[in-house]
DNA sequence: CTGGATGCAAACGCTTTGCAAATAG
DNA sequence: CTATTTGCAAAGCGTTTGCATCCAG
């Protein structure tokens, strides 16, 4: 019985990895894949979502759902920050959540490890409340 | 040029209602539609989608996206509470997450109203950690 | 060499849409 | 009456899977 099976290191992994890195935000694998189809590489669809969630799986990425039903990854090294979305026109705004502490202190009540945590808000924004 | 179309009151439509304010937590729209057929309904699945994402247009009804790409709706009227997830067997813990006054302060801040948030933490539990 | 990784296309699951029939007001 | 709503089936979309081929170690 092998344990965990050797993880290869491949040109189209490496391919996904530094695409992920060079988005500052999240992503979705199909713009990922168009973005490196785009620059040249033969890489394939299945291939891209394979590795993002071979990355999400080994803490080397977060990801959370989004509305229309894709899912978006990025980067763990990236800075972390949270979005108010107008849930009228879709404009989002970055905001501040003091919630690592929070976070921390909950995690730890209830004894789990590597808690990574997804804040978002939805509101109607000033513009469209107007109508 | 008529404005908003007037809002029919239908059998459907309040089949749909009674069954998500039944439910004391968020539901996917094909639970809600089994448990309606089960229960001798003859609504149609579109009609569910249609109802639901009608309440949540009107604010009568929360929702968020829930990983395997499905979208979750609950009764605006029931409690408000957030979840700890585990991402290894998926178990999930409620948790209390005291953000309504930032909730707020944030959305004055930004001009945001009607604001409603969603937190979800996602870690691993103690038994997964294990291995 | 050998088993993990890839690419393609087909399969999947959830949601939306087109359209004729039903019906609320 | 007439415009909205419904039910069904087909289409849409993002994601996953089966499988033969490829290639890292």
């Amino acid at each position: 019985m092998s344990g965990t099976p050797v993880r290869r290191q491949t040109r189209q992994k490496q391919e996904v990895r530094a695409a992920l890195i060079d988005s500052d935000d999240f992503v979705s694998a199909q713009d990922l894949y168009a973005q490196l189809r785009a620059s040249g590489s033969r890489i394939g669809l299945a291939t891209v979502y394979r590795n993002l969630n071979e990355m999400v799986h080994h803490d080397e990425a977060d990801t959370y759902h989004a509305a229309g039903g894709e899912q978006r990854f990025r980067s763990c090294s990236q800075g972390h920050h949270h979005h108010l979305i107008c849930t009228e026109c879709g404009r989002a705004t970055e905001i501040q959540a003091p919630l690592e502490d929070w976070v921390e202190s909950v995690a730890d009540q209830h004894g789990f490890t590597r808690v990574r945590h997804v804040v978002d808000l939805f509101g109607v924004c000033r513009d469209c409340a107007a109508d």
